[in-house]
DNA sequence: AGAAAGTAGCTTACTCCTGAGCTACTTTTC
DNA sequence: GAAAAGTAGCTCAGGAGTAAGCTACTTTCT
């Protein structure tokens, strides 16, 4: 483990070490970091984001739109796929975010059965500050590594992420 | 990025440097891909406990019984704030696990106000098969990587982690 | 062209969590 | 040793997600 300060997973892994020592928790190591990170990061920036009136999943869907670029146009099934979310899901996000005059809610003119959302100017702005904002945040917490780490730890999430899309389904 | 296959957080941040091309994501190169995992992996993990009736959220308050040793006995204040959960979230999943006789509440002998959370028999069994399956998951998950690149993953994580916490509150 | 299959978005019922407020009990303070 | 402050666990209302099922429309097949 190299010559670093414990942390709550490695007090998990003596714990298990002690009562069961026959497990091997190597795979705890990675994964328990991961998703508290996450959870960690979830958190931080949330309360990011408050400011501006948008929750983590609500910035999700106005950072989705913001990125496909002008018109700032897409529709409610391909935003809900891009972030694996269910139709009912986004039926809720669409309507807080329409409600909040964020974005608008459209006829699709090709098919009768569809919707376009569309970022409203109000909502560009949110997110264009918004996103800032979160990526800030999301630098300070990077900082106790160096570039060349960070591009190391970069490089090895790629390698495992690549491997749980692969067997997905 | 090294010579390695593009995966969706890239596409992601190539989205980005089109249309704001004056952000700087590499903070998302590290967070946005241990989100993903995270959520792939919590995915991943709640169907391996599925055959045995227990939920993520159930796992963890049996694994922490567990951890704890003998007699496995922890109060559900002990169980809530481990589990980063508040009081009332800790409650539904006592009732739960208690209804499946996998614990059993007792009152605290020392202070009236306190229960006695205490893993049952069948608890102690199924969390024993249950934290060997999902640690078999969690270890086929990371065989993209070999044994020095785990570790060196581990210890960046590690980094970051201890960052995140020192700046809590 | 008509039937069958597929797709888009919404609604409903349900789950699980949070936050706030409650009662019961314990610890601290003066 | 009585009052104040703190803590333990529960309840309730509200938020946000899923899964399943619905209607309306489109595509495919023959």
């Amino acid at each position: 483990m190299s010559a670093q300060r414990k942390d709550a997973v490695d007090a998990i892994i003596e714990q298990w070490a002690t009562v069961r020592p026959d497990l091997d928790t190597r795979a705890m190591e990675v994964f328990g970091r991961i998703y508290r990170l996450s959870r960690a990061m979830g958190d931080r920036v949330e309360k990011v984001y408050a400011p501006y009136g948008i929750s983590r999943g609500e910035f999700d869907v106005l950072a989705t739109l913001r990125r496909a670029g002008e018109p700032y146009t897409l529709s409610p099934r391909q935003l809900s796929s891009t972030l694996m979310l269910t139709t009912g899901g986004m039926t809720g996000r669409l309507d807080k975010l329409e409600r909040a005059a964020l974005l608008r809610r459209s006829p699709d003119p090709h098919d009768r059965r569809g919707l376009q959302v569309t970022l409203t100017e109000k909502g560009l702005a949110v997110i264009d500050e918004a996103v800032a904002a979160g990526l800030a945040a999301q630098t300070a917490a990077l900082s106790p590594l160096d570039d060349e780490q960070a591009d190391q730890l970069a490089d090895l999430l790629r390698t495992l992420l690549a491997g749980t899309q692969d067997s997905e389904h």
